[in-house]
DNA sequence: ACCTGAACACCGTTCAAGT
DNA sequence: ACCTGAACACCGTTCAAGT
């Protein structure tokens, strides 16, 4: 059975989303996939270019097709509301996620969360723009939005178990909308 | 030269700070003490007994004295703050803290995180209980609150060098206490 | 072009032997 | 009681040799 590039990017994405970069090793993932480590060297020259090729893979899905998908919503409250319906999605979806924003300390996978933080925030501030703060409190409060997100993801990752019902979930978002977009009269008494 | 159990646990615990658990490694350790990997394991069953060792220290810096520390302070918002203040310290402070949290995918690593989690959340709803909110949510509210700071610590590992300014740093802070602690005018207008 | 198999280095773990 | 040194298994990397 021949093997494509491909073939051992899935493995390794598989792999480092159930034990993040340590997790993706030559010998296991090629014995996984009913091969020899001497085949993996034709393909990659080290585990390093592996891990990046997953990256990008992961890069590409977890940042480009979701802001695809909420750039065009106008209303800034609802692109909010979008977005943390997407971020407070079933948890096991999120493992991989969490994963990856967790291993910022190893170099190869920080390179590729600077890039994702950058995009995300810039996102986020944008909303708050849009809802009428000024550019500097904006970036603030994107930041900080996007903080509670990643330490969310974080949390999931260790909770033990007990998936949180959609009934908690939206409690969570309305609690977060009304808590970084409060409604107009709120927000004008606080200037 | 003799070593005792706990100059190998420091040595574990800086390599921890470093690379995360994967980073506490025998032999490297063994030859930074200048001593060989049979003398560790007269000091330790294994690998994961020293990673143990070096989290209940860690465990024991992070939530008993931070919150010895802060549970006298009465007034809510000035218990926020302080914590706030010790949360925001500089960066390099935090490394471990960072490195920690983002382990929870490592089997050993998550029943320490799990526990810590649920001191400094129960810590969180309590401020939050004392200004006055409900206690269901205080609890959501005491979530998010900590889901924050473990991001903001998470984003602090990757942030690419550049320490922030005592200014910026005070200005997220205000900024957070009026997002999560809102003056009382303002509490009162939103229910 | 794609893969195997053997080789070597590095690290975890064990253990007999030393002080 | 505390440590060394050699042994073995596991994984990363290289490379000559096979199809």
């Amino acid at each position: 059975v021949r093997l494509s590039r491909e073939d051992w990017v899935t493995a390794g994405l598989t792999a480092l989303g159930s034990g993040g970069p340590g997790a993706v090793m030559v010998e296991p993932i090629a014995a996984s996939l009913q091969a020899t480590k001497g085949s993996f060297y034709w393909h990659f020259r080290d585990r390093a270019e592996l891990l990046t090729a997953a990256l990008e893979r992961w890069e590409q899905l977890a940042t480009q097709s979701v802001i695809e998908h909420l750039e065009p919503i106008a209303d800034p409250r609802m692109r909010l509301r979008a977005l943390l319906s997407i971020a407070f999605r079933d948890e096991d979806e999120l493992r991989l996620e969490g994963v990856v924003l967790a291993s910022g300390h190893d170099p190869v996978v920080a390179e590729f969360v600077e890039r994702v933080t950058a995009t995300r925030t810039a996102f986020l501030s944008r909303v708050f723009v849009d809802l009428g703060l000024p550019s500097g409190e904006a970036k603030v409060r994107g930041r900080i939005a996007y903080a509670t997100y990643v330490g969310h993801v974080q949390l999931g990752l260790t909770d033990s178990g007990d998936q949180p019902s959609r009934a908690s979930i939206k409690r969570v978002i309305d609690e977060m909308i009304s808590i970084f977009a409060p409604d107009g009269a709120a927000a004008r008494r606080k200037r």
